[in-house]
DNA sequence: TTGTACGCGTTATCAG
DNA sequence: CTGATAACGCGTACAA
């Protein structure tokens, strides 16, 4: 705050070089007007060829660019949107940072980065960028679970909740599909004739975690197989819950010749815990994760097939549907984007390696 | 493209509700003058204190939010840095984004975050950015090793490179110091009275490769302990490789009863192949990482001490330090700040655990 | 104590 | 074909 108001009698002082060329600076290099150069520049009105040319020339020769700032204030729009984190950004938000912001740079709009950690912070950014005439703002988040929506009175831009759900059905919220990726993985193990099937998951607080339990239920169901409800085990997120409980459902009852796991990181666990008592990944019990976490399916040994909830395309759609409404197209309601599936080995004997990888996703509500 | 030149046409459509206020609207609403409000609304001039309320309550009821495009414009200063991602971000560069915003967000100056993914896409970035008259610049990368600086030829902003190091003595670079991280590896080690010491780490083309390896030599020689040329293992940055140089290493010669790994991913690799072979961590080999990534770090069985290389706070000093620039103080050369040591238990004997933590760090060039 | 006028850099309109 | 003028929203001398 202080810096702002010393900000209004201090000279910026000195930079590399003189300051930035202006339209006017073209215009005097050429002995035009500054709305000549403007027109010869945008290719607008009727020019003679060679003044344009020239003006071009003079306006390359300058490294002229012309100040974003002042054609904003005139258009009344920024090209310029708002990103919130809700709170720090871990692995989950940056494949859809990426996609959000290659959907976005297609359309010659760049992005503001705001980390939201809390709600009193999410309400100054939000004005922030308001203030700063954002065209749209985009609200991730690292869990779907339903929040409140951003509580500005009087928003006249547009916002999408990307891996985030608001609650209410105003807003737009673009979130994976968690049920459809929990079928895939029944799918493939069916597939491969697994039929007394475990569920290794997170804490039971998660809304993703009943999706992905339902997900799996139901795939198995529509094949006549059950899911026995001592089969379910819900723990933290940590790769030590994921040794643990793979340990303790092979020892108190060894009829199981699959486990589905709610991350990679149990999944990775799970194969370390099965291999250290014995059990043979994928012979005796095939292994599935979640999140296609590279880092960490592909370390494991085996390597993990896994669901992966194409978080990048997610982000890109966010941006694509943001676009549109910011092109005047309002839009509501929850998308769910499918999961696909990723082969590797850890659910397949060796010999049916290669054989029968998933169809991409289908989109199941 | 398109968009813009269809945008100077188009209606930008039905926001939701009408547009922003401006500073006029609250003008009209409390029968003064715009130049009066502005001068209530921001303290200055000499008002009757009951128009300054009654002026502060209309804006407040009316939700008006000055225009920062105008402000801008008037101040030449647009309280607003670009931040640009060499490639595609990855847990490097996050903690590095953190610390950055942290440190702007206090001087009320917000974000603008890039991925520029090759050298292309960097200049049009930093073009953007320039034409949005950004106060600032900052380059990450995920190497440390020297790159072209931004090559844009009338550079009026200041830029700092933040986990990245620009060639030439005219820019900012602040990097981490490994050579001090590698030596923090080489005295603790020491210290537990560890003398035949291995290095499994990455590929020799990596400065922090090379640095890495001189700090744990120039640490073990401090103490009269050489490190051997053939315990030292170059390979690629894969847990694999770290699994199977540590065994590579116990197999073929037993006298060994320390690894430093130039990363966690190689140290988790290794502990895993040292318990696999029947050698105990620590107490037959202690075992060192480095980045304190701590997914990896704290998963891993024992979880590993390893050097942490302060991203978060790296990020902080850069924005701290482009803060100072823009402010007119001109800096230049190479800063490396200290890493400091996480003490966890696969470099302590049980009986020793908790003694010893290393000080925070010392600056060592 | 308040209002007026100007400028920031750009574009669009209208006059020449 | 080109130049002058107004406007975008705000802050601030200066005039009233």
């Amino acid at each position: 705050v202080e810096r702002i108001v010393a900000g209004s009698v201090d000279t910026p002082s000195s930079p590399q070089t003189s300051a930035a060329p202006t339209i006017h600076d073209v215009a005097r290099a050429t002995g035009l007007s500054a709305g000549t150069v403007s027109k010869a520049l945008n290719g607008r009105g009727h020019l003679r060829p060679e003044t344009r040319s020239r003006v071009q020339q003079a306006a390359q020769r300058l490294e002229f660019r012309p100040n974003e700032l002042a054609k904003s204030l005139l258009r009344k729009r920024s090209f310029t949107v708002g990103v919130l984190s809700s709170d720090t950004y871990g692995r989950f938000s940056l494949p859809v940072f990426r996609g959000i912001e290659d959907a976005l740079e297609e359309a010659q709009i760049a992005t503001f980065l705001c980390n939201a950690r809390d709600d009193r912070h999410e309400r100054d950014h939000v004005h922030a960028l308001l203030a700063k005439m954002v065209d749209g703002v985009v609200v991730t988040g690292r869990r779907i679970d339903p929040r409140p929506p951003l509580s500005v009175r009087n928003l006249h831009v547009p916002v999408v909740y990307a891996f985030a759900q608001a609650t209410g059905n105003d807003s737009l919220s673009i979130i994976p599909d968690d049920k459809q990726g929990g079928m895939l993985a029944a799918r493939h193990l069916l597939l491969h004739g697994r039929r007394r099937i475990a569920h290794i998951t997170g804490p039971q607080g998660f809304q993703a975690v009943g999706l992905r339990l339902e997900g799996l239920e139901r795939g198995l169901a529509d094949h006549g197989v059950e899911l026995p409800a001592n089969q379910v085990l819900f723990g933290p997120w940590e790769e030590g819950w994921g040794r643990h409980a793979a340990r303790m459902l092979l020892q108190r009852k060894a009829d199981i010749d699959a486990v589905f796991c709610g991350s990679d990181q149990l999944a990775r666990g799970a194969v370390d815990g099965l291999r250290e008592i014995g059990v043979r990944v994928p012979d005796d019990v095939a292994v599935i994760g979640f999140d296609n976490w590279e880092v960490m399916a592909k370390a494991a040994r085996p390597p993990l097939t896994t669901v992966d909830a194409n978080l990048y395309h997610l982000g890109r759609t966010a941006g694509t549907r943001l676009l549109r409404m910011i092109d005047g197209d309002p839009e509501s309601g929850v998308v769910r984007m499918p999961c696909r599936l990723v082969v590797r080995e850890s659910s397949e004997t060796p010999s049916q390696l290669g054989v029968g990888a998933s169809p991409a996703g289908d989109v199941l509500t």
